[in-house]
Order: C-alpha cells, then structure tokens, then sequence
RNA sequence: GUGGAUGUAGCUCAGCUGGUUAGAGCGCCAGAUUGUGGUUCUGGAAGUCGGGGGUUCAAGUCCCCUCAUCCACCCCA
C-alpha cells in the first residue's frame, strides 16, 4: 500500500484531461491544414533498427539518441525525428505514387537536458513531399508553415530561411580545408548557433573546433554580415559569389521559394531570409527552414524544415528528392499556453443526466444514450447522491446542461433540464429531450 | 556537463537571529432542515518540513553529503 512512490522521468511528462482537450484540438486544426494541402496520414513505429538512424543527423545529435539492444540481441533505437523513418518507408515501398504526401504526427526521443519548451519525449507533426525536386514544393511547406500557425491564432511570427546551397558555396569558396565532408557539416552546426551564441563565440567556436585561420573566418563573417530587406541580400550575395560558384545556385533557389511562397500567400513580411540557419541536422541538402515567435524570444524554433534530396537514396541509391516541415506540437503547445492562447477544458462532457432515486436510474439511462445518439456527449451520474452534489459535479466539470430526473419529472413524463451558465431551467417531454438539449446547446 | 537559485499540505507560499502540539490562501470533503452548482458562512481531512548524516539539552531553522526541480550557458522541435 502506498509503497511505490509515484513519479515521472525526467523529460517526460503526463498530459491531463484538462491540457490534453486543448491539445487536442490543436491537433485536429494542425491536421486540417495538412489535409487541406493534400498530405495523408502515415505511421510508423517508435523503434527502428539503429543503422537505419544512425549515420543520417550528426554527432550532436546522434548522442541524444536512445539507443538498447531489444530483448533479442537487437541494436534498436527510438526514432529521433519523424523524417529519417519517413525516409526508410519512401525506399521500402517500392510501390508508391511519386510525388508522395504523407503527414505524420507522432511522438519522437531525444536524450538531452530538458528544459524550457525542451522534452525528451515529444510529438511532432510533419508534412512531407517526397519525390519532386520543384521549389514549389518547399514554397508550399513554407505556406503550410505559415497556415499552421494561423489556424491556431498565432500572428506575430517569422519564418527564417536559408538555403544549405549557398552555405556550402560558401564553404567551397573557402578553399578544400572548409568544404570537405564532416568538416563541412561542423562548421555548419557552428554557424548555426550563431543567432543563440553570438558572433564572439562562433569566431571561436570556427577556430578551436574546427581548426579555421582568422582569414577564412573573417571571410565567413563578411557573408554572414549581409543585412537588409530579403531583396537586399540576395542582391550582397550574389555581389559575393562570382555567377558560377555553387553558392550562386542556392542565392537563385531562395529567390525561387521567396517568389512561390509569395504566390501561395504566404505574407511577405513573415519571411526572412537569415544565412546563418543551417539546422543542425546533417540530411539538409537545400531549403531550410525555422519559425520564430516573436512575443517569445529566445524560446527556439516552434516548426521548422528544409529540402533532404540525398537522405533517401542512402537507403535506395538512387535519386529521390524530398522536402518536408514539422511542428513542434509540445514546444508550440507551451509557447501559446504562455502567451494566453489556450483556453483550458475541464471535460469534454456537454450534459449530465442526474437521477435522483432508483426508480430515475432506468430513464436516465435511456435519456443518456439518446442523447448520445444525438451527438452530445453525455455522462450519467454513477452514485446515487442528492442534487446538489449531481450540479456540484457537473459545475466543477464545466458541464453545460444538466438533465434532472426525480419522482415529480417521472410522473409527469418529463425531465428537467438546467442550464449551468445561466441557471434557468425548463420542463421537457422526455421524448423531446435530445432535440431539445441539441438546441439549447448549439 | 559548468555556474546560480530553490526544495515545508494536492497547488502557491509564510515560518524573524534554532525553543513546547508546523501555519495561511486556494483546492478538496461535509454541513447551513428533507430535490438545486458557481457567492457567503461553519466545520473537517491532509505534511516522514526532498532524503541521509552531523552539531545541540533542543533543528523546518545551523553544518556536511545526496537527490530533485528551476534559471543561465550549451543544444534543438
């Protein structure tokens, strides 16, 4: 009794009734967008073998992945994103219409320190194109983007972009030290702190891990000084690079996407263009994308992407070009309960059917699943208990109707219904009952 | 992992320089005449004072260790 002390791992966390409504309903919007946009649902399990995962995102995060061996012997780890899964099912199933729209909600594990808007447990929700190599298509992850956050109220947004064409012509421009493979995705994990760590500590970062004389450095910081308008920087960018470097290619796709995001609607004064983005995953291959809340500074990005056009022809060999965004459903989860945008719900119960004695039970019941049959969610009170202790309940639950069945409603064949908010009550025919609570409720 | 802060009732916290049976607000439960919630009034339940060790006649209060949480750095959704 009592001798197992409750408790939770740390990162994790439990979601009751009253956040969990609320969330909920933010699924069910954010899915409205995807559906809208002609993305279909798609699962997949929690545990992948480890090479299937390892290899794709980088060091930094390949320590935080949760890696065992199952009860087989098996080197297994829980997925670290909803992408590189995706990825193994796009070469899987040889079968599938190209281009293929999935969406995915799901949870995902990182091992890492929790913190503010940080779990090690936590879902996230992606749209996926897989198999068009149009920047149509990262244009419309950029207005999904854009929709997402709308739908859930959230105005005061910008969407970060960047493109990894124009980082790693960078890097080329600098010479075969910068460019060549892990060294490459390293200096781009150091750029890409550079909006949270300051240009200081990215100076040294680029010089103590990895191994760049002051020259190039200065010269990573004369790119990365570009300022202005999006038009403006393009234009101090393509000044930069001469017409037939690579990082001229990625200057004109960011044009491209900037020009069809446009045109999806997305507003332009959202997007910004911000050539330190990089993501610090290693699969990006183009676009790439991060949404900021303003009102919250400092919080992270709440949904964010990018172009992975090599990712699955690891698996494949073959060309396969991708493009996909996600939301951090949690992170935006608590970023809106912080900025007042969730209205919490004790219950999802719309009406209580209260009997008062044993004789009310029968009827009670019958009224119940009427109502139900109606679409109205609807509980019975389980005890036997006096009236007050019914509304009581129904008060604390946010119940909006109650339906009161005594000795006087039953002679009469009817019932009392009393509205909670406004405390009136009306007699009605029990044979009336759901139409009329239907439309007392709206 | 580094630095700082905090751990007292379900929640938010008070408890002065160590001194008898540890408090408040909110919440919860019950009652204010028999079938009417949310307001009010009355009453009630509930705490190994994070855990362990030490100093002392005496420790929630001082010291050491440990665990946990929060904030910053770091990293990301």
């Amino acid at each position: 009794m009592g001798a197992i002390e409750p408790r939770i791992l740390k990162g994790f966390r439990d979601c009751l009734p009253q956040q969990m409504i609320a969330r909920q309903r933010m699924l069910r919007a954010i899915e409205g967008v995807f559906e809208r946009y002609g993305f279909s649902p798609l699962q997949t399990p929690a545990l992948e073998y480890s090479d299937i995962l390892l290899g794709k995102y980088g060091d930094d995060a390949e320590r935080m992945l949760y890696r065992f061996a199952d009860k087989g012997g098996r080197d297994v780890c829980l997925r670290y994103d909803l992408t590189v899964p995706l990825a193994r099912v796009a070469a899987q199933y040889g079968n599938l219409p190209m281009p293929f729209r999935p969406y995915q909600i799901g949870p995902v594990w990182r091992a890492e320190k929790p913190g503010r808007g940080r779990y090690r447990e936590f879902l996230q929700c992606d749209v996926d194109i897989v198999g068009s190599p149009s920047l149509l298509a990262d244009a419309e992850c950029m207005a999904v983007d854009n929709d997402v956050l709308s739908a859930l109220g959230v105005t005061n947004f910008t969407i970060k972009l960047n493109n990894r064409k124009v980082l790693t012509g960078l890097l080329e421009s600098l010479g075969p030290a910068a460019s060549s493979g892990e060294n490459a995705n390293g200096i781009l994990r150091t750029i890409d702190k550079l909006p949270a760590a300051g240009e200081k500590a990215v100076r040294r970062l680029l010089a103590t891990d990895n191994g760049l004389d002051q020259s190039t450095i200065g010269r990573i910081f004369e790119f990365l000084g570009i300022e202005g308008s999006n038009e403006q920087m393009l234009a101090g960018a393509r000044r930069f690079f001469g017409p037939s470097e690579a990082g001229a290619e990625g200057i004109s796709e960011l044009s491209d996407v900037l020009a069809r995001a446009a045109g999806l609607g997305v507003p332009e004064d959202r997007v910004r263009i911000d050539f330190s983005i990089a993501r610090g995953l290693d699969y990006y291959t183009g676009s790439v994308f991060e949404t900021f809340l303003l009102d919250l500074p400092g919080f992270g990005s709440v949904m964010s992407g990018g172009r992975y056009d090599d990712l699955i022809s690891m698996f494949v060999g073959r060309e396969m070009p991708a493009v996909g965004i996600s939301v951090g459903v949690d992170r935006l989860f608590s970023a809106m309960a912080e900025l007042g945008l969730i209205k919490p719900s004790k219950s999802v119960t719309r009406v209580l059917v209260a009997p008062m004695s044993t004789e009310a039970v029968r009827p009670a019941l019958e009224s119940a699943s009427r109502m139900r049959a109606a679409g109205r969610a609807t509980e019975v009170y389980l005890e036997q208990a006096k009236l007050k202790k019914q509304l009581k309940y129904a008060d604390q639950r946010g119940i909006e109707a109650v339906v009161i069945l005594g000795a006087d409603e039953l002679a009469a064949g009817e019932a009392t219904v009393r509205l909670m908010t406004e405390g009136e009550q009306i007699q009605v025919p029990l044979g009336d009952l759901p139409a009329r609570v239907a439309s007392l409720l709206g």
